[in-house]
DNA sequence: AAGATTATTTGACAATTATCAAATCGGCCT
DNA sequence: AGGCCGATTTGATAATTGTCAAATAATCTT
């Protein structure tokens, strides 16, 4: 539980009392490899947090899956329309290693986010840090080569390439998986 | 005041209380056409609110102005990373036309957002449309051509065309002017 | 209204990346 | 070890859009 406590205080202080009310509706899970946390056309109920393992979320598009995300590393992850707008999800969220995750229910954080003012507030800084986080992707999507996102990629996580198969990162970067291999051979 | 208040409620109710208190930090200004809301390089310290003319949100990269916002037909908008991280923005903010437009100082949002639950809830909401927005945009500019693009704003804002002069449409819209020029000209 | 400035269009060409096809590599199975 | 299957690489070609240059159109100033 510890560091998932150490992650919310990061992004905004509790009270003591909201602390322990709201780590007390956390999930643990321990889940094999390819385990299915989010099933295309369902709703997404939970917010997540990997402690150990990798995720990555992914959709379809015309025929292929389009990688939108690879969560590793103590990250909080979610469909974020899904859970939010309580609609079905076009995402799945998978496991690519035995992993252990926290999950917080929609119904828990929403409750607890009326009831505690410093929750909200938590929840909202939590949005923000994913919107600001989006822009910068959005950037990065728009204005640099595909090359440049690769070497982004490496500085950002240096280990992901060893773990997660070159096909779902060549997706992530959005490019074809020949041109992710092109560019790691240089040219 | 009445657009601002019917945008707010849309959004999230409040208290009568709240709502007042609220609405009474919001300024409002009456501003001509090229006038600057946020110039580069100082702190975005508000939250705007277009009542009535067309704003556009833009930075330069290498030598060009990137647009990356037209701001119109009573929509909030803001240098959000500088606004939250309270940065200096790379953002500029300029109105295009003569404009109404209200205000929300970080302070007042920041203490009301403290006094009231129902304050830090409509700001969280507030971000999660953003973020929601910022994903579809992404998609978009991913995955749809230059003329899909275009055919999705002339859907969303039909009037822009007539508005806004073609090279910030096509800066928002991710391609040159030529580009844009020749989709305009159906090939 | 003429001239000047700015906005938009058009043309030729180059760069990046996708697509389709095939070859090779690597690990796993029995 | 031999054989298979999926993962990755390599090759050839095409599509989309950018860049640079120039022409034309529209708007503003006086």
């Amino acid at each position: 539980m510890d560091s998932l406590q150490k992650a919310i205080e990061n992004i905004s202080p509790l009270s003591p009392g909201s602390m322990s009310s709201f780590l007390q509706v956390w999930k643990h899970w321990s889940v094999p490899k390819d385990h299915l946390l989010l099933r295309e056309h369902s709703i997404s109920d939970y917010i997540y947090f990997i402690k150990k393992g990798i995720a990555r979320i992914y959709y379809h598009k015309n025929d292929k899956e389009i990688t939108e995300w690879i969560a590793m590393d103590e990250q909080f992850f979610l469909s974020i329309s899904s859970f939010f707008e309580r609609r079905p999800s076009l995402l799945v969220i998978q496991t690519l290693e035995a992993s252990e995750v926290y999950g917080i229910h929609h119904n828990d954080l929403m409750t607890l986010a009326d009831q505690h003012h410093d929750v909200e507030r938590l929840l909202r800084k939590m949005v923000t840090t994913s919107l600001i986080l989006s822009q910068v992707r959005m950037d990065s999507i728009q204005f640099e080569t595909a090359q440049q996102r690769y070497e982004r990629l490496l500085n950002t996580s240096p280990h992901i390439i060893q773990r997660v198969p070159l096909s779902y990162i060549a997706s992530f970067l959005g490019v074809t998986l020949e041109t992710l291999s092109r560019i790691r051979s240089g040219k």
